[in-house]
DNA sequence: CGCTCATATGCCTGTCAAGTAATACACGCT
DNA sequence: AGCGTGTATTACTTGACAGGCATATGAGCG
């Protein structure tokens, strides 16, 4: 968990493996087929999300599966709480003024 | 709104100024002062959030006022639609498991 | 034990972004 | 018009990071 959850999405690339990651857990090999990308830099990405706590791993044979981890991703949610209020609280000033519309 | 959404928000200085600007709207001066960061980085990133759409300015005399815009971050949190249905069913799962041990 | 497949790691290079210092610009005031 | 305040911009230096290639590690199998 060393490095800041918002640094490890800045990435795009990462955020693709994360979206692969969100249907199904996978191999190191059969994400970088499915998105296009050589095995060592997928390792490498891998690696940052692991760190991080994004994913874990689990080894089946000489093969590493890499699962979803969804906590990183609820600290980001969570940090997103109070700016939520936000503009809930501007929906339901919305919702006030088409109510006195009427 | 040139840059990533994401690659805005992994500097933590940004976040520390979209943290003050969730308060009060804000001109450069005071948030440099308030954070400790120069008045040049402070224009810098306040540039950057600018681009990205996460503030807008307005000019009043001679000072830049700056104030918080929620869209950006609206979309930030509907990214995470997906992944918080993950951890929604998980909950789900639990209760229903909760349940079943009554 | 050597071979092979799957993955990890090291090294190199190019790129990009942050911070600083100096400077330019814009506005208001006298 | 000139001055001072507030802000933007520039040039520069430095550091971090991504991608590519080569190579190391490790597990399974003959």
């Amino acid at each position: 968990m060393s490095v800041d959850a918002f640094a490890v999405l800045a990435e795009p690339s990462r955020r693709r493996i994360l979206e692969r990651l969100r249907r199904a857990e996978s191999s190191v090999g059969d994400l970088a087929d499915a998105l296009g990308m050589s095995q060592p830099t997928v390792s490498k990405h891998l690696r940052v999300l692991r760190e991080a706590g994004f994913v874990t791993v689990r080894t089946a044979a000489q093969q590493r599966i890499y699962r979803l981890d969804v906590r990183p991703l609820r600290a980001v949610d969570d940090w997103l709480g109070p700016y939520r209020r936000l503009w809930a609280d501007h929906l339901d000033a919305l919702e006030r003024h088409l109510e006195s519309q009427e």
